[in-house]
DNA sequence: AGCGTTTGATTGATTGACCAAATAAACGCT
DNA sequence: AGCGTTTATTTGGTCAATCAATCAAACGCT
């Protein structure tokens, strides 16, 4: 029952911030929520931001899930048999079928940025969670670069940093209004960035 | 002076929003900073979410300026005799120059992002500003798109999306974290679009 | 005198954090 | 097993602090 209590109020937090942000949630509505009495929450969680924390890692869960029965883990090396190509491509599709899926997350995630711009604890917290997506792709990159005729001027780490930017770009846009075309935008990033690591060997520079 | 008491809030506001951000600042806060009444804040502005809107609006103003000075107009068409794609490559030195030179801002800007994530009214706001710069953006895409051999099967409007949200999830990065080299990302997101705009036609895939 | 501007106090409502007491569960002992 | 004791969990309410917005009164300029 101790474990089964605190999920249910990780899993009433996370429903309960989608729905009205942060800012516009009281540990009470959270503890409403989970049928639970007002109070608890404080017992489990010392502070509201460790319970935003906490359901973010919650929401996460499925998409990392979706990563590893894919074969690939998120934290560690890429398997030495994948192809990084394909794991680009991969990932870009990915990306598309998590935002459909998960729309409530991102709106979570990005309400977690702007809270942790102000906020000391949580700008920790969104600055590791950048970092290891951001890790994830440089990883990917560096493969990709490995198989390139003509290698680019940029860095893994810089080439990762604009590709993870794109997505997150596009996520905003749509959490911002569902009505933009989030697929078309992932299509042309992963157009773009395919094309780039495909290209044939340049001998003259195109004036 | 009425104007000119007007302007001192709204500026005070833009100095004290950056510096503390929207949910942790009051409209006293603003009022003292500015050196007026507790009231007056709310004579000219009738919610802390117009002041907000103002604020940003009134830290837009330089970067506009700095485009307008480089002969471009963000929300009319490009200049007839301009190469859209030196536009393109201007586009990214000042995004480099901006983000150095009003990183409060990008501060702001996201801070603004993730209060319109729940707020009707700056939601709308948020919808309207992605909107007017994607749209500068697609427009230099489709005229780099005119010159190109080989256009490619995104549409402009797609690419915008994906370039526009690249820049913003940079800025972000850097917003979160000021040791993270911004510059470099900017640089391999045009290293990337520029090596896509100016490939050679290709007539075999490369396998 | 009349009007736009400015003042500063007030209002009504909300919140995160905290706490002391009630209850349940786990444990040690005979 | 049965009982007493300690620990863990849960309850519900309090508290001090804060804020956006309102308003009546004072001010100053024409």
């Amino acid at each position: 029952m101790p474990d089964q209590t605190k999920e249910r109020i990780v899993d009433a937090a996370y429903r309960t911030l989608v729905r009205r942000g942060y800012h516009e949630t009281s540990m009470k509505d959270i503890a409403a929520e989970a049928g639970v009495a007002p109070g608890l929450a404080h017992y489990y969680f010392e502070t509201k931001e460790d319970l935003l924390v906490a359901a973010i890692e919650h929401g996460c869960q499925p998409v990392i899930g979706a990563w590893q029965q894919a074969g690939v883990n998120l934290s560690g090396p890429l398997p030495e048999d994948a192809d990084p190509m394909m794991v680009a491509r991969m990932g870009f599709e990915l990306a598309k079928a998590e935002l459909r899926t998960y729309a409530g997350l991102f709106l979570l995630t990005f309400d977690m940025f702007g809270v942790g711009l102000h906020n000391p604890k949580i700008g920790a917290a969104v600055r590791s969670f950048i970092e290891e997506r951001r890790a994830f792709i440089a990883r990917i990159a560096q493969g990709v670069f490995a198989g390139m005729a003509d290698p680019p001027v940029a860095s893994a780490d810089a080439i990762a940093a604009a590709i993870w930017g794109s997505l997150h770009g596009i996520y905003l846009q749509k959490v911002m209004n569902p009505e933009f075309d989030a697929e078309a935008a992932i299509d042309a990033l992963s157009e773009i960035t395919i094309a780039f690591a495909t290209r044939p060997r340049v001998s003259l520079e195109v004036g």
